[in-house]
RNA sequence: UGCCCGAUGGUGUAAUGGUAGCACAAACGACUCUGACUCGUUUUGUCUAGGUUCGAGUCCUAGUCGGGCAGCCA
């Protein structure tokens, strides 16, 4: 199906959009209200992308919105360093598309205590993400109802403090195909559970001495159900919440309530959580809460081809050195595709074509590829730029003369501009686009040929110099300036058309070539992805640019013609000496001999 | 081998009991001052076996294959 990219382009239904349009349909709810929750331990990636459309897309679709709520809830893995990270690669995908759905809260603010139904309540709502003072929602605002919430589990006999050891309860726990064993502690007195749970808070004792269960069900088939753990002990600061807590919830308890507390309506997560779903449906129920409760619906992750995704690996490879860091151009994290210079809009078509399924599938490269070509077909500006430069002498223009071109900038434009180029004496053309013994069917400069310098005029390749040693010096060929747009033949075809630059009016610059990471598309079927590492996935070239390139800014998107789309590296380019990278090839159907 | 989930061309998806469609990929052709773009044509599919039905990719049963679940991670 096409994907339109544009802000208001219609997303093609799935199961859980069609569960939501019948939500909608029956006015189950006044407000769609979905959640993107991130844990902060790492970099965003383009499988978050596709979490963060649909959890968007949802909002924008229903005139709803969506929470970035981060889920934090352990301390000893989590840094602000990846809350600054992830709410800025949430903001830049959603910009222009859904940014007016993006739910924050008031900044510091926790949940009021509302009455609802006549009972006694917790809620915090949102704001908009672009008021003033505003921030996320983080789980760990929550601990305080959290905390209450539990004391009253405790009270209806549904959870109890254990004592039994982590060892010990792995152990009890049983197994999927044994029931597991109820803890002995599993029938001491709501009193003692509640003076005991107080103590836990107050820091009365040591990490993993005690925890708080929930009385569920020791021999059920799932094993999430078998008293699982609500609160353990960790004296670890907290991020966000500071040194005020050395009990930590855990998440199954802490989502379905932070979703409840914020009054999500669809909790959209990934598969793996599916066998949860029952503790979530169970923890919520217990409680008696008075408002509407939230549903959670699983879906498959992304899997590309070619790409891992996963945060540890990922973490491997900066620590490996295989990659300059977590915004590599190379690495699928949002930060590496941003500044790689793919556009937010180019991944969001890509996720919204490749759908939402119950179904754990492998998306190939080449709908990724072709989702950022598309898109900047569409809106990059054409230059001429040289990779691996040959010279070439124009022998019949002579040395001091400028030849004004005029090169378009954007043919896909409806109204096109245009620029102009020097063509001089000597220019450069690409290596690859002369062969001094040509395989069949090239198109391009070969000995006695003729070629078309884009934008400028026919030549033809009259001599080939070379040194002593055999290398190529330069190719002196002859300009048919008759042939020039506006000249009386210009009409006069050759098979090839080739690109170039001038060598006296042109910028030498460092272009970084980047290719896929790895060189098979499972880099991690038979998980040793480190020994499929392309040892060619970087290369670096000093190119020749048209002179108008010394004028890009980090925010230009650029097709160097033939060759494909680059940008300014907006980290390491300084002004004078920039740095460009390909953000990816053109498509080349010319197989290469 | 306990429980849960899934299976439609090479890949990803649509069809909500009534013509198996779309995108990507591939092949061929047209066009071309980008071997790009665009356009045209073509190849390739409902996991298996039963059942329900006038009619099944869709519903039922069984099987096969694949994924998930036994963190005081999320």
């Amino acid at each position: 199906m096409p994907v339109d990219p544009s802000p208001s382009a219609p997303a093609p239904s799935d199961f859980i959009r069609d569960i939501v349009a019948g939500h909608v349909a029956e006015k189950l709810y006044p407000k769609i209200v979905t959640r993107f929750p991130p844990e902060p331990n790492g970099y965003l990636h383009i499988g978050h992308a596709k979490s963060i459309c649909l959890n968007f897309g949802l909002a924008r679709e229903h005139n709803g919105q969506c929470n970035l709520r981060f889920d934090d809830t352990n301390p000893a893995k989590e840094e602000v360093e990846y809350v600054d990270s992830i709410t800025a690669d949430v903001r830049w995908l959603i910009a222009g598309w859904a940014d007016h759905c993006l739910g924050f809260k008031p900044k510091g603010a926790h949940p009021a205590r509302i009455t609802s139904a006549g009972q006694p309540d917790f809620f915090l709502g949102p704001v908009p993400a672009d008021a003033p003072n505003s921030e996320p929602f983080f789980a760990s605002d929550y601990f305080e109802p959290l905390y209450e919430y539990a004391v009253e589990l405790i009270r209806r006999g549904q959870a109890y403090v254990c004592d039994l050891t982590a060892k010990e309860t792995d152990e009890y726990r049983g197994a999927p195909d044994r029931p597991g064993r109820e803890s002995p502690w599993r029938n001491r007195t709501a009193a003692e559970s509640l003076d005991l749970f107080n103590r836990m808070r107050a820091g009365e004792f040591p990490d993993g001495a005690r925890t708080l269960r929930a009385r569920i069900d020791m021999a059920s088939p799932n094993v999430w159900l078998r008293d699982p753990l609500l609160y353990r002990i960790r004296h670890v600061p907290h991020h966000h919440a500071g040194d005020k807590w050395c009990l930590y919830p855990l998440y199954d308890y802490a989502h379905c309530l932070s979703d409840y507390l914020e009054g999500i309506t669809h909790s959209v997560c990934t598969l793996e959580f599916e066998v949860h779903r029952p503790l979530y449906d169970w923890i919520l129920g217990s409680l008696g809460l008075p408002r509407p409760l939230p549903h959670q619906y699983e879906f498959a992750k992304l899997n590309l081809g070619y790409t891992i995704v996963s945060k540890r690996k990922l973490l491997t490879l900066v620590n490996e050195k295989i990659v300059t860091g977590w915004d590599d151009p190379r690495m699928p994290t949002l930060a590496g595709l941003r500044r790689r210079g793919i556009p937010a809009s180019a991944l969001r078509a890509f996720v919204t074509g490749v759908g939402v399924t119950k179904f754990d599938s492998v998306t190939e490269v080449a709908v990724f590829e072709n989702a950022v070509r598309n898109d900047l077909n569409a809106s990059a500006q054409r230059r001429l730029a040289v990779l691996r430069p040959v010279k070439v002498v124009l022998t019949n223009i002579p040395a001091g003369e400028l030849i004004e071109c005029m090169a378009t900038n954007n043919p896909q434009s409806d109204t096109p501009t245009t620029r102009p180029l020097a063509l001089t004496r000597e220019v450069f053309i690409e290596a690859d686009d002369f062969a001094e013994a040509p395989p069949p069917k090239y198109f391009r400069l070969k000995p006695g040929g003729e070629v078309r310098l884009k934008y400028a005029c026919i030549i033809k390749l009259d001599e080939i110099v070379k040194d002593t040693a055999g290398r190529l010096v330069e190719l002196r060929c002859t300009a048919d300036l008759t042939t020039r747009a506006g000249g009386p033949n210009v009409a006069r075809k050759v098979k090839g058309t080739i690109h170039w630059v001038s060598a006296t009016h042109c910028l030498d610059a460092e272009v970084r070539l980047y290719d896929r990471l790895f060189n098979v598309a499972e880099p991690d079927a038979d998980g040793k992805f480190l020994d499929h590492v392309n040892p060619h996935s970087l290369e670096v070239v000093t190119a020749r640019l048209e002179a108008s390139l010394a004028r890009a800014t980090p925010h230009d998107r650029f097709q160097f013609e033939r060759l494909g789309y680059f940008d300014l590296d907006p980290k390491d380019s300084i002004p004078g000496r920039p740095v460009f990278h390909r953000t990816i090839t053109l498509k080349d159907t010319w197989t290469k001999v």
